[in-house]
DNA sequence: CATGGGATTGACT
DNA sequence: GTCAATCCCATGC
């Protein structure tokens, strides 16, 4: 499989959200297929490039293709790429993954060596543990940095949207995309258009 | 320089 | 269901 260029991650960023779906993160020997993405651009206020350039956000309103790693909570890393032309602040967060190499290191670095595989990197704080991503993957280029994308096979598969999980501004947007019916996506799992109509 | 708030997770009631 | 852990950094004095 081949990195994405730089051109693939150069257009709006909820284009480049539902195409990740499918794609595949590598780091050493380590790697999953994305089955969840959120999109964040700075015309929003969920998005850290709301507030504009700053030190913390100069990694989105750089060139794209690039890996924005920030810490959250004081505790995890989380994963994105970042989108559309340089100069505006727009990236992808990496949800979840489902993982297809290097299982036994994830379970290694997430200190539970016997955690279920669907529960493994269904989170953005538990796929940077299991991968090993850092702070330090910060500003690392995509296309050939320790923290790479391959391109995807094709998702044929319905890719469902709802409102991103964990934030308290912009919650109406809908742009949370999972794989339909996908057992690695983080919770809560997105409700299936027409299910749940009885009660 | 002090403060406050998270794009979360896991443990516990 | 509730809640603490923990640190970067934006903001305000």
């Amino acid at each position: 499989m081949q990195a994405l260029q730089p051109d693939f991650y150069a257009r709006p960023v909820l284009e480049v959200a539902r195409a990740l779906i499918g794609c595949t993160v590598v780091r050493g020997d380590v790697a999953g297929v994305i089955v969840e993405t959120e999109a964040y651009h700075e015309s929003e206020p969920a998005c850290h490039a709301f507030v504009g350039l700053t030190p913390r956000t100069s990694t989105l309103f750089g060139p794209p293709g690039i890996a924005y790693v920030y810490r959250s909570y004081g505790i995890h890393a989380l994963l994105n790429a970042v989108c559309e032309p340089e100069g505006v602040g727009a990236a992808v967060l990496i949800r979840a993954l489902e993982p297809i190499s290097g299982i036994t290191a994830m379970r290694r670095r997430r200190g539970r060596v016997a955690e279920r595989l669907d529960e493994l990197c269904s989170g953005p704080g538990k796929l940077t543990q299991a991968l090993g991503v850092t702070l330090a993957d910060n500003g690392g280029n995509l296309a050939r940095g320790g923290v790479q994308i391959l391109a995807g096979a094709g998702v044929s598969e319905v890719v469902h949207t709802g409102p991103r999980i964990g934030i308290t501004k912009a919650v109406e947007l809908p742009w949370r995309f999972c794989l339909a019916g996908n057992e690695h996506v983080s919770r809560p799992r997105p409700v299936p258009l027409g299910a749940g109509a009885a009660r």
